[in-house]
RNA sequence: GGGCGUUUAGCUCAGCUGGUAGAGCGUCUCCCUUACAAGGAGAGGGUCGGGGGUUCAAGUCCCUCAACGCCCACCA
């Protein structure tokens, strides 16, 4: 760390120079690294694995930022810390990225094979691996990339085989066809998560389907006139009059001439559409279910492609047709031959993909799932008996909603990239093997589809610890691991999954608390997206404001309700000028210390000011503790900042500029400017890390520890607490406010000194002497002469009520004495209103009777003291008027 | 259809267990005072979405209405 001459570091804090210079040092040193061997209690977090595809953006900024400000908090609290980085491979959106570069030379995956593909996307994988962590790097992020992995590596797979094996054989894996959400051009398979429903503005076509042998007709209503050929039957309520002499009867679909049975069957709803409804299996999930009930065989019409399929069931002139082209083509001629009788406006919600925003075709077809009722209910118990915590807990409600209507997990995917699932099938009889290992690579080959990205990411919090291997060292200290820490949008696909899979396989809640934070949003309140050309790139506002700035704002903008955060450009100047503030407060504390190299403070030797400092010093470090071990992050950034710029810049430094003139207290004022800096960039440090590291390796003679962010964390000492004086001081800053307020008011330069008298009590005088010279250098007077006569008449002169003293500044010639009485009896007003609502309460006989005792004497106490404040004004206006 | 969230100063938002409202930005006045103009000092600004209730006391608890946003389910 090499250490600047401290008298020329610039007046502007630079951030982009500091902060990677910083970074280094802590990495070469291997701060970061956890020890599994260590006897300190153990913190862990996994990260949220970002995809191996991706860019950083503001949300991994945000996620990335509250768990450092965890990890580095807890670090420093004692705790052997441990914070496992890693990429997720992303199955779907790898695989597309490595097809399209493929299609620039004109390529398809099939052209390459299996093997040869998966060659070049692990060609591309090991290059872009890194890509986003090393961009965490800008975060600060302090995670251990001695640990880094992947959720594809040799580790996270050895477990995936496991668990899958391990599921099979408990009967919670099972293969079998169902429907499912098809996304045509992913050509896979996705699970009901991943499909996201839109409204759209349809229509809705009522066909009339002849009944065989008779000249009437049944009419249906659909949204997908497309599917008619692989109708099986049309059904209508077993109750509905309307149809009751039909059931039993046969139709015959239009253009195709199949006949089908008219069955009655309680899905329908008899006042929708015409009360009669199609059935097709094999293209529409609740029809699945009526034609299993019903026994019939599911009719294919629509491929994998999503066009119509060359079969028997459907009409050559449609062969090969897109499912859209075609249903143009069905209306089309379904209308020319009678057969379309009404096309009525529909709203109705289409899936679409989630990744790719292509509609979903369901579609019925040989899959893999998991069992999940079983699985879930220990997932359930484990957050309703609280060994898992959401934070904030209206999340658990979500969560439970949604596990205690689980549905089975749809697991297979017909993609290359990512883990093969691991079945093998005889080449000649079929017969279906589960294992780790191809039992006989001769006769046995493997099952082609893959897993869900998310059946890795669901092992994450274990597998990343050394699992299956429970007796790994990281496993036995590391796991369970302390708080995940994510974005409510993931619960589903992710949290509730390692919930589930932690459970099971290790018996243990992966985490014990959640916490869930909101999404960052454009200015106007929408999700950033790439589309629509509003993101804000992190590593951008890095550069222009420093990460500090960026942490810091965005950690100011967390509530604690996990309210989504609006962002621009702008906003990250608060953070930037927080920085500047501590950079330019340190560089006045560095260069008046001479050299100044312990904290030791001489406690006889303090003034009320020092008193005042330590004490709120002290509160706060007691608040960022309870903030941060709650989550209550924003309200810790809140803190921090007020205390810092509020309490020590704005008083507590300038009051040390005095103390500093002053031979007596010098060195003790030294000391304790030193101590408060040292403390707190310490609070600080884990929201930003960087400057309070810089400012903190400035500091002479640092020796107890390396570098600030191996420093113990301050916590609340009963030494430091000065209650007493702190409140003395409240007169101080009170007393110097007026005066401001007196020479702001009558615009009298800051240039001219006033000489003052103050009429105060005896027991008031004494404070009033102790603290003369701040009042003089902080408000510009002069010269202090004292008085006890509290009943005198004013002349010429602007008065400022403090307590129960009167202080008297003559400005003969300096003011208008009218307006004198106009702000004296501005503030009687002020007086007078409060007074009122104040005795309204001591005067209620209930309120007395209910409120707590320090309440009502607090109440007392207050309007003793408007009491004689207002005697005091009164009187004043009364000799300024006379 | 069910659930959740939001509605507080011109703007963006804080306000934990109920005790007469806070910040940042913006506005208005002064000031380049030897850490900082990305700064200092002072000031102005709110019947806390509407209505009702509980309470001595409600932005804070309960009910209800309205607007906006999100999630889940889903009727072809």
């Amino acid at each position: 760390m090499p250490v600047t001459n401290i008298n020329d570091l610039p007046t502007v804090y630079n951030a982009s120079e500091t902060e990677q210079k910083i970074y280094k040092f802590w990495e070469d040193n291997g701060f970061f690294k956890a020890d599994s061997k260590s006897a300190k209690p153990p913190y862990s977090i996994v990260i949220p694995p970002p995809n191996v595809t991706g860019v950083l953006h503001m949300g991994h900024a945000l996620d990335e930022t509250l768990q450092d400000i965890l990890v580095r908090y807890h670090r420093m609290s004692g705790y052997e810390t441990l914070w496992v980085p890693g990429t997720d491979h992303a199955g779907l959106a790898t695989q597309n990225v490595v097809e399209k570069q493929l299609a620039k030379e004109g390529l398809t995956r099939d052209d390459l094979g299996r093997e040869k593909f998966l060659e070049k996307t692990w060609e591309w994988t090991n290059q872009h691996k890194s890509t986003i962590l090393d961009q965490c790097k800008r975060l600060g992020a302090s995670f251990d990339r001695s640990r880094e992995r992947f959720t594809f590596d040799q580790g996270c797979s050895d477990a995936v085989k496991e668990v899958f094996v391990r599921l099979y054989e408990k009967g919670l894996i099972y293969k079998g066809a169902y429907i499912v959400n098809w996304c045509p051009r992913c050509q896979s398979a996705i699970s009901d998560v991943e499909t996201e429903y839109e409204t759209e503005q349809g229509h809705l076509w009522e066909i009339s389907y002849p009944v065989k042998g008779e000249s009437g007709a049944i009419i249906v209503a659909t949204t997908r006139p497309e599917t008619i050929f692989g109708d099986v039957a049309i059904a209508v309520h077993p109750d509905d009059h309307k149809y009751s002499e039909l059931v039993g009867k046969t139709v015959v679909i239009p253009l195709s001439g199949r006949e089908i049975p008219i069955i009655a069957d309680e899905y329908v709803d008899k006042s929708f559409g015409t009360g009669a409804v199609k059935i097709t299996p094999a293209h529409d999930p609740n029809d699945f279910e009526v034609g299993k009930r019903h026994n019939f065989s599911p009719i294919w019409v629509i491929d994998e492609q999503g066009k119509m399929k060359a079969c028997g069931e459907v009409p050559p002139e449609f062969h090969g047709l897109d499912r859209y082209e075609a249903r143009e083509k069905i209306l089309g001629m379904l209308s020319y031959k009678n057969f379309l009788l009404r096309t009525k406006d529909h709203e109705h919600n289409v899936g679409k993909c989630q990744r790719c925003g292509t509609t979903i075709e369901p579609l019925l077809s040989e899959q893999w799932f998991v069992k999940m009722k079983p699985l879930a209910q220990e997932a359930i118990k484990a957050v309703k008996d609280g060994r898992i915590k959401f934070i904030p807990d209206r999340w658990e409600k979500n969560y439970l909603g949604w596990m205690e209507n689980i549905r089975d997990w749809c697991i297979s995917r017909q993609i290359w990239w990512g883990h093969q699932i691991p079945a093998y099938y005889h080449k000649v009889t079929g017969e279906m093997v589960v294992a780790k290992e191809n039992p006989d690579p001769q006769n046995y080959v493997q099952e082609t589809d893959c897993l869900d990205t998310w059946f890795s990411s669901a092992l994450w919090p274990f597998s990343t610890m050394g699992w299956p291997d429970t007796k790994s060292d990281d496993f036995k200290k590391f796991y369970p691991t302390t708080t995940l820490v994510t974005g409510f949008d993931i619960i589903f696909f992710w949290v509730a999954r390692m919930i589930t899979m932690g459970l099971e396989f290790t018996g243990k809640a992966p985490f014990s608390t959640v916490y869930i934070h909101g999404l960052i949003r454009d200015e106007k309140g929408q999700k950033m997206s790439k589309s629509k050309g509003n993101t804000i790139d992190p590593v951008v506002i890095i550069d222009k404001y420093g990460c500090d700035a960026l942490r810091f704002t965005m950690t100011s903008l967390c509530t604690f309700g996990g309210q989504d955060i609006k962002i621009s450009d702008e906003r990250f100047e608060y953070g930037r000028n927080f920085a500047n503030k501590i950079w330019n407060a340190s560089r006045f504390v560095l260069m008046n210390l001479d050299g100044v190299d312990n904290n030791d403070i001489d406690f006889d030797k303090l003034t009320i000011a020092d008193k005042w400092i330590l004490d709120k010093l002290n509160s706060t470090a007691k608040e960022v503790n309870e903030d941060i071990q709650n989550y209550r992050i924003g309200e810790t950034a809140h803190v921090l900042y007020d205390f810092f710029w509020n309490s020590y810049c704005d008083w507590y430094v300038e009051i040390a500029k005095i103390q500093l003139t002053d031979e007596s207290v010098k060195l003790n004022t030294q000391r304790v400017l030193r101590y408060v800096l040292d403390m707190t960039l310490r609070l600080l440090h884990p929201i930003m890390p960087h400057i309070t590291e810089q400012v903190w390796q400035l500091i002479p003679k640092q020796t107890d520890f390396k570098a600030i962010m191996l420093a113990d964390f301050p916590i609340y000492k009963e030494s430091l607490e000065f209650a007493a004086e702190a409140k003395e001081m409240e007169l101080v800053f009170e007393t110097i406010k007026s005066l401001r307020n007196v020479r702001q008011s009558f615009n009298i330069s800051m240039a001219v000194n006033f000489n003052i008298t103050i009429h105060a009590p005896k027991e008031e005088k004494a404070i009033f002497e102790a603290i003369e010279s701040y009042i003089k250098r902080m408000a510009k007077v002069e010269n202090i002469s004292y008085s006890d006569e509290l009943d005198f008449e004013v002349k010429k002169s602007a008065t400022a009520v403090v307590s129960a003293s009167k202080i008297v500044i003559p400005l003969e010639n300096l003011i208008d004495f009218n307006e004198e009485i106009a702000r004296q009896n501005k503030k009687l007003e002020k007086l007078t209103n409060e007074r009122k609502s104040l005795e309204g309460r001591i005067n209620n006989p209930k309120f007395v009777a209910n409120a707590p005792a320090d309440l009502i004497n607090t109440t007392k106490a207050r309007i003793e003291e408007i009491n004689t404040q207002q005697t005091a004004i009164s009187r004043l206006i009364g000799s300024l008027s006379s």
